[in-house]
DNA sequence: AAGGTGTGCAACCGCGCATTC
DNA sequence: AGAATGCGCGGTTGCACACCT
């Protein structure tokens, strides 16, 4: 008969007397043995309650509270590898249980995801025809197309952050952040994702990068255009400016004036494709070669 | 003030794997 | 070799509390 088959034993939340009565067992003879320990300890507890209550609550070395910024970065870069695999992820987490990550993943971070408009088992974006309309009177199309815009870069982040998690362990680097990510491999584009700007000459339009200080802490993530297309009707904008960084409330960090106008003006013609060719050129970029940036880092 | 609803979290449950007999 | 047992894991439930109507 399993323990917990076992009738006339209590169920439900524990009394401090039991906790009590549980700790002194566990303090004079060690843990283990569970099935043995509730006759023991005398509780009318099964074996695994027991285990249960002493792994999530009594331990010495919990750590209680609320999750940090870090600790709630690290949760979402190891879910995003390893999946629902809580007891891996409370590993890295060693004053952590499983169960309290499960709970904190469930009730805060994958509502969050939701939020942003990603998928919080595969960490990737959600269409945006997905999204539903308010249908509060105003034009919901380029406000659905901007959150998913920015759900793109938001995953294409994520994945970055993953990347990096998993190279730190596999590598056993002693890098502790600052994940050095800028010399993503550009993919040759499809014919209508590169533009000509000057004669005989055509550009990847768009690569993703990370600079090589980047702070995953931040919101600001920064996307690169090797060389911005010409905008009907705006100035040229010179290649070294040519570099824009979204902020989580979807505006433009390092631009004023009239540059801000033309990047605001040229984003807003950003087809998904367009942006999807910017996040699969990432997506694409094999690990081995990410492993090689971090013996050779190189800038953007 | 009272009832309804939502949220967070501790605890339970069933399953599967490893070990022991 | 196979059954019994122990343990750990992930999914789910249910309770207590907060907030809303």
């Amino acid at each position: 008969m399993r323990c917990c088959e076992n009738v006339g034993l209590k169920k439900g939340p524990w009394t401090p007397e039991e906790d009590n009565k549980l700790l002194d067992y566990v303090r004079n003879h060690g843990h283990g043995k569970w099935r043995s320990v509730p006759a023991k300890a005398g509780l009318q507890r099964c074996g695994k309650s027991c285990r249960l209550r002493w792994i999530n609550y009594l331990k010495p070395d919990i750590k209680r509270g609320n999750f940090s910024a870090e600790e709630d970065r690290t949760i979402i870069q190891l879910h995003a590898l390893l999946g629902n695999k809580w007891s891996i992820i409370a590993a890295h987490l060693p004053q952590r249980t499983d169960n309290e990550i499960k709970n904190y993943w469930n009730t805060n971070i994958k509502k969050r995801l939701i939020t942003m408009g990603l998928d919080p088992i595969s960490h990737k974006t959600i269409k945006p025809n997905t999204f539903e309309a308010c249908g509060d009177g105003h034009d919901q199309s380029k406000d659905t197309i901007n959150i998913y815009h920015m759900a793109q870069w938001e995953s294409a982040r994520l994945e970055a952050e993953a990347r990096g998690s998993m190279v730190q362990v596999g590598s056993g680097s002693s890098r502790s952040s600052g994940l050095i990510l800028s010399k993503i491999p550009i993919q040759p584009c499809l014919s209508s994702h590169s533009v000509s700007t000057e004669p005989n000459t055509v550009y990847n339009m768009y690569a993703l990068v990370l600079a090589p200080n980047h702070d995953f802490r931040s919101s600001v993530s920064t996307l690169s255009f090797p060389r911005f297309p010409a905008v009907s009707n705006t100035p040229q904008i010179t290649n070294k400016e040519s570099s824009l960084s979204y902020k989580s409330d979807n505006s433009f960090m390092g631009a004023s004036g009239q540059r801000k106008k033309v990047m605001e003006s040229w984003v807003s013609n950003l087809q998904d494709d367009d942006i999807m060719v910017a996040v699969e050129a990432f997506r694409t970029a094999r690990s081995d070669s990410i492993e090689e940036l971090f013996k050779e880092p190189t800038s953007v």
